[in-house]
DNA sequence: CAGTATCCTATTAGATACTG
DNA sequence: CAGTATCTAATAGGATACTG
């Protein structure tokens, strides 16, 4: 595994909880992520799904999740060129940490400007249709 | 409640993550709930637990974790000053949060760098050597 | 004791343009 | 399609000195 680059450490015991954090803080990483709970998706994918992040952005968060060993980036050798991302097995592992956090934002973040009919939460629910209503599709 | 101050959302599903993140990045909102999760500290007791964090950084992290409504700041109208930090029940809340990155870090996360052979951890454990030692008494 | 106030540096993030 | 490269703006963070 290539050279883990977590937050310089205290280190107290809460030191564990601040290195944790260094790993899914930055903006992005922890929509990233919880995108790819759902399975493994294409550069574009990931783009579309997060409306607001630059390429740039975009590509700097998944090299630095990619370090930190938390998804796999799979490069298929064809032109146009295709890219697929995906947890590792310790990317998955944060679940229960994704988990705990989406539980407590969905219980005390009002959301007051983002009206939360999006919602769809189930996996099997394609949220395609938000995609497409919203990039015009491609 | 004073105005949330979270970070710019997104707002996919994957958003409410990334509010409740933003709640808690900035290098050492974690460890001071942690260290809070034990209990009221008064400032400078913070400040031992956190030998790296400077005065100013410590101060702002807490305004901040005040003003998102995760701790309370009670000021005792005395010569010296007092002022002592615990959590709100919304701060208290985050526990499972924490607890899950803890959890994580412990399973996954080396340490390498820093031997735990620090931890005073009980909070009757003076370290006033420890300050008497760095700034040679108040 | 528990802060402010200043100043300064480093890190992050955005815009834009270009490419294999 | 999936990136780089460059430049710049904004923000976070640190050092130091001062204060009610």
């Amino acid at each position: 595994m290539p050279r883990m680059r977590h937050r310089r450490l205290d280190c107290s015991p809460g030191c564990v909880v601040e290195a944790t954090l260094s790993l899914i803080d930055g903006k992005w990483k922890g929509v990233v992520l919880y995108h790819l709970l759902d399975g493994t998706l294409r550069f574009n994918e990931l783009r579309r799904r997060l409306p607001n992040v630059t390429q740039r952005m975009l590509t700097n968060q998944l090299r630095e999740l990619e370090t930190d060993g938390l998804i796999a980036r799979k490069v298929y050798a064809q032109v146009p060129p295709k890219v697929e991302y995906s947890l590792t097995a310790r990317g998955r592992s944060l679940q229960p940490v994704m988990a705990a956090l989406k539980a407590w934002g969905d219980a005390h973040i009002a959301l007051e400007s983002n009206p939360p009919a999006v919602v769809p939460e189930r996996p099997d629910a394609p949220s395609r249709l938000l995609d497409a209503a919203r990039v015009g599709a491609v």
